[in-house]
DNA sequence: TCTTCAGTATTTTTT
DNA sequence: ATACTGAAGA
C-alpha cells in the first residue's frame, strides 16, 4: 500500500471536516437556514450550530467535528445579530484549544476575538479573581501556586505544625485537600469521622490560612473562590448572569462538580448553555472529573435538547467498527454509534511480541516500511498506558535511527532554573510570597542555612508575618547574610522600576546571582540558555496582544504586567520540552493522545495489568475508564491500527509473564488480521480464545530465545506450568538468582502470585 | 555546603 | 531497572 497516494485518496472520499462540500441540505430542524456558515456542515452538526436559543447538550463523537460546531456556533450566534461578542462565554480545559477555538473564530467573523471570553476554567476564574479581588478578599498582589507550589507549601505547613510526615505524606495531603476543594467543600465543611482525617481537616484548615496569608491560591482554589464570589456577592453575579446570554462548554465530560457548580451559578434566566462533550471519551475520573454531570445536564437545562455527532471524518470504517465494538461493553452510556462514509479500509494489525524488547523491534520495522511507503513519520504514533514504556520503544527507536519525539516531562515554566528565576520575580511582585522566599533565599547558596532559617520562620510565627517581613524587621540587628538578601530584593525593586519586563528579567539574573551560579556550573548551559529563553518569552509576552487581553475592560484598568506575566507562567506551563523534530514519530500516552490524529497509531502493551492497568481495578468503575482510555486509543488512527502485545515485559525491574488485554477479546475477529502467533504458554484457564492457534507465520525476530532462557532457573523457565504441594498448579511468571539463590515468581490458581525459592519450595514440571 | 548512600515508590494530567 | 527523596558523612 502506498501511504502517498491513499493519502490524497482518503482526503477526497472522505469530506474535510474543516471545509467540505457546499450547498449541502438545509435542516429542518429549529431556525435552521442557509447562511454561509453553515456551508459543508452535515445536518445534525447544522442543527448543534441553528439550536435555538435553549440550553442544548451535543453528543459529539471522537473525530465528528466537534470544534468545527462549537466554534461556528459563536460566528452563528453573533452574525445572526443573536448576541454582541460581550454576551459570549466560551470555556474550556485546556490553553491549546482555547487558542484554538480563538484563531479558528477569527477566521470566520471579522470582529475582533480579543473582546470575547474564551478560556479555560482556570484563566476565567483568574480574570474574575483579578478583577474584583477586593470582594473576593484576596490581597491584590495574590499569586498563582502550581502544582510543585502547593506540595511545597503543605510540606512547610506540616513540618511547621509538628506532624508526622509518614503518617501524612504531603503528597496525599494535596489530593485530599484538591479532592475536597474540587467538591466545593471547604474545611469547615469536611466530614471527619475518626481522629486521622480529624488530623487532614486540621491541616486543610491551617493550608487554607497559610495561603490566605500568604496571597497564594492554588489551581483548586481560582475556582473555588471564583465559585464563592459569585455565589456571595448577589450583585456581581446577576452582573455576570445578565452579560452571558450565551455560555458554551467544550469538552464536558470533563468537568469536575465545582466546574459544573460554577456553570450554574453564571447561568441567570436569560442565559443558554451549550455544551459539548462525549461521555465515550470520559478519561478523566482520577483527577474530579464526574460524567454524571453530563446526565444531570441533560436532565436538568437540556431536557431532551440532545443532538449526536455521529458521523466520523476520521477514520475508516474497520476502526470505528471496532472502537463501537469496544465501547458497547460499557453500561450506563448516553448511547452513541460513529460511522463514516469513507469505506472500510484495512484490517486491525494484531501483533504479539515475546517481548518487549520484541514487539519494539516489530514496530520500528512497521515503522520503516510506512515510511519506504510514503507516510511522514510525523503521522506515526506510539500510544501506551504508561510513560515507563516510552523507555524500550525510545531504546529501539534510536537504535534504529528513527526520529521519535516523546510528549510528556518537564514543561518549560516547570524547569528548576526558570522556577528560581520566576521566584525572584515573584518576591518583587508580593513579598509576603514565603513559598517563592524558601525558593531563592538560599540559591545560589549565600551562606543562609538551616539554622538561621529556623530562626527566621519562628520570629515569622511570632510576628505573624510573612518570613519576608520578619527577616526585614530582624535586618535592623546587623549586616547579616539574611539582610543582604532582604536588601538584594529591595534593590532589585527599585532598581527595576521603570523598565520593561524581560529588561527586569534580565537584571535579576545577574543581580541574584542566577546567571552567573549557571555559568560556573559545568552542566549549566541548558539552564542557562533556558533563562534566556525566559526574557525572550517575557518579550514575547509584553509585546504580544494576550497582554492586551488582561485589560480588564470592566473596569478599564490596566493590570500590571508583571502580575500577568507570572500568572501566565502559572497556568500555562508551556510547551513539553522533549525533542521536537519535525519529522519524527510521536510517542505518548493515551491520555495525552486525546483530541489529535494520525495516519498510523500503533497502541503498545495492550496486556492485562498493564491496559487495562492493574492500579485502576481498584477505582468504582474502573475496567469502563480503561475501556473508555481505549475507545479514545483506537479512534486516534485514521488509516492503519496496530494493536501490540508481548508475553513478557521488564516491569520493575523484574521479567513479568503478561497476558493479552482482555480488551481484545472485545474486537471482533473479523476485523482483526493477525500478523503472528506464538506458542501458547497459559494454562488453560485463562485462554485467550486464540492461543491455541499453531504457529504459522512465525516471524524470524520472534525467537523463544528472548525472555525464556534468559529468565530460567534450576532447570525452571519462564512460561513454565508447574505443581505445589501446597499452592497447587501454576506458572511460572518470572525468575531470577541461580543456584541457592534462584527464586521462581509462580502465579497459582487459588493462593494467587508468589516468590519461592527453588531450594526450598517443592516445585514440580508439569 | 556538597556529596553520597540508602530507602522508596512506580497509571493516567491540566490548570 | 531507575529515578527521586531525605538524611548522614567529607
Amino acid at each position: 500500500m502506498n501511504f502517498a497516494s491513499d493519502h490524497s485518496q482518503l482526503s477526497s472520499s472522505i469530506p474535510d471536516a474543516f471545509g467540505g462540500p457546499v450547498g449541502a441540505p438545509v435542516g429542518v430542524f429549529g431556525t435552521a437556514q442557509a447562511h454561509p456558515l453553515l456551508n459543508g456542515l452535515n445536518e445534525p452538526q447544522k442543527q448543534a450550530v441553528c439550536l435555538p436559543a435553549e440550553h442544548g447538550l451535543i453528543l459529539a463523537g471522537a473525530g465528528s467535528g466537534k470544534t468545527r460546531v462549537l466554534t461556528t456556533r459563536i460566528a452563528w450566534l453573533m452574525q445572526t445579530g443573536q448576541v454582541s461578542p460581550q454576551g459570549i462565554l466560551a470555556v474550556t480545559f485546556t490553553n491549546k484549544a482555547a487558542r484554538e477555538m480563538l484563531t479558528r473564530l477569527s477566521a470566520m467573523v471579522p470582529i475582533n476575538v480579543r473582546s470575547l471570553w474564551v478560556g479555560t476554567f482556570h484563566g476565567l476564574c483568574h480574570r474574575l479573581l483579578r478583577t474584583h479581588w477586593r470582594a473576593a478578599r484576596l490581597p491584590e498582589t495574590f499569586q498563582i501556586l502550581d502544582t510543585g507550589d502547593q506540595q511545597a507549601a503543605i510540606k512547610r505547613l506540616i513540618k511547621a505544625m509538628g506532624v508526622d510526615e509518614e503518617r501524612f505524606p504531603p503528597r496525599d495531603m494535596m489530593h485530599y485537600i484538591n479532592a475536597l476543594k474540587e467538591q466545593g467543600i471547604r474545611s469547615g465543611q469536611a466530614e471527619a469521622h475518626d481522629a486521622h482525617t480529624r488530623r487532614k481537616v486540621e491541616i486543610y484548615a491551617e493550608y487554607e490560612a497559610q495561603c490566605q496569608r500568604e496571597g497564594a491560591v492554588d489551581f483548586a482554589e481560582l475556582l473555588l473562590r471564583a465559585y464563592e464570589l459569585l455565589q456571595q456577592d448577589e450583585a456581581l453575579r446577576t452582573h455576570y448572569q445578565q452579560r452571558f446570554r450565551h455560555i458554551l462548554v467544550d469538552e464536558f465530560q470533563d468537568t469536575n462538580p465545582l466546574q459544573y457548580a460554577w456553570l450554574q451559578l453564571l447561568c441567570g434566566p436569560q442565559t443558554v448553555i451549550f455544551a459539548v462533550g462525549d461521555d465515550d471519551q470520559s478519561i478523566y475520573a482520577f483527577r474530579g472529573a464526574d460524567v454524571a454531570n453530563m446526565r444531570a445536564f441533560e436532565r436538568n437545562y437540556a431536557k431532551g435538547n440532545v443532538i449526536r455527532l455521529e458521523q466520523n471524518y476520521r477514520s475508516h470504517g474497520n476502526i470505528l467498527t471496532a472502537a463501537n465494538a469496544l465501547i458497547t461493553n460499557n453500561a450506563d452510556r448516553l448511547g452513541k454509534n460513529l460511522w463514516t462514509d469513507a469505506g472500510e479500509g484495512e484490517l486491525i494489525r494484531v501483533f504479539q511480541g515475546v517481548s518487549d524488547l520484541d514487539e519494539a523491534r516489530y514496530i520500528v520495522d512497521e515503522i520503516r516500511e510506512l515510511t519506504r511507503e510514503g507516510l511522514p513519520r510525523h503521522q506515526m504514533a506510539l500510544l501506551y498506558r504508561s510513560n515507563a514504556q516510552s523507555r524500550v520503544l525510545e531504546h529501539a527507536l534510536f537504535q534504529a535511527g528513527i526520529a521519535y519525539r516523546v510528549y510528556g516531562g518537564l514543561r518549560f515554566f516547570e524547569r528548576m532554573e526558570v522556577k528560581h528565576a520566576l521566584a525572584y520575580l515573584r518576591l518583587i511582585a508580593n513579598q509576603d510570597d514565603d513559598t517563592a522566599f524558601l525558593r531563592v533565599v538560599n540559591f545560589p547558596t549565600r551562606g543562609i542555612g538551616a539554622r538561621s532559617l529556623e530562626a527566621l520562620q519562628l520570629e515569622a510565627r511570632q510576628l505573624n508575618s510573612s518570613l519576608y517581613n520578619a527577616a526585614a524587621s530582624l535586618t535592623g540587628k546587623a549586616g547579616t547574610a539574611v539582610g543582604q538578601f532582604i536588601r538584594m530584593i529591595e534593590g532589585l525593586r527599585t532598581e527595576t522600576t521603570g523598565l520593561s519586563l524581560p529588561e527586569v528579567i534580565d537584571h535579576l539574573l545577574d543581580r541574584s546571582g542566577l546567571r552567573q551560579h549557571y555559568q560556573a556550573e559545568k552542566d549549566g548551559q541548558d539552564r542557562l540558555e533556558n533563562l534566556e529563553e525566559l526574557v525572550n518569552a517575557a518579550a514575547t509576552f509584553a509585546d504580544d496582544p494576550e497582554a492586551a487581553h488582561n485589560i480588564d475592560r470592566d473596569t478599564g484598568e490596566a493590570t500590571s504586567l508583571l502580575a500577568d506575566f507570572l500568572a501566565h507562567a502559572a497556568l500555562e506551563a508551556g510547551e513539553h520540552q522533549a525533542g521536537d523534530q519535525d519529522e519524527a514519530v510521536q510517542l505518548m500516552t493515551v491520555h495525552s493522545a486525546k483530541g489529535l490524529e494520525f495516519s498510523a497509531v500503533f497502541i503498545v502493551g495492550l496486556e492485562q495489568g498493564l491496559f487495562p492497568h492493574e492500579n485502576a481495578m481498584m477505582a468504582r468503575d474502573g475496567l469502563e475508564e480503561e475501556r473508555r482510555l481505549m475507545y479514545v486509543a483506537i479512534t486516534r488512527a485514521r488509516q492503519r491500527l496496530y494493536l501490540c502485545h508481548a508475553q513478557t515485559r521488564m516491569l520493575h525491574g523484574q521479567t513479568r509473564y503478561c497476558l493479552p488485554s482482555s480488551f481484545l477479546d472485545e474486537l471482533p475477529e473479523a476485523l482483526l488480521q493477525r500478523i503472528n502467533t506464538v506458542p501458547a504458554w497459559s494454562a488453560g484457564s485463562y485462554s485467550t480464545g486464540w492461543s491455541e492457534a499453531p504457529a504459522v507465520d512465525m516471524t524470524t525476530r520472534v525467537s523463544a530465545r528472548a525472555a525464556g532462557a534468559a529468565e530460567s532457573a534450576g532447570g525452571f523457565h519462564v512460561g513454565q506450568n508447574v505443581v505445589h504441594t501446597k499452592f497447587g498448579a501454576g506458572v511460572i511468571l518470572a525468575a531470577e538468582g541461580r543456584g541457592e539463590e534462584a527464586r521462581v515468581q509462580v502465579r497459582f490458581g487459588q493462593a494467587g502470585t508468589k516468590w519461592l525459592a527453588l531450594a526450598y519450595a517443592k516445585l514440580e514440571a508439569v
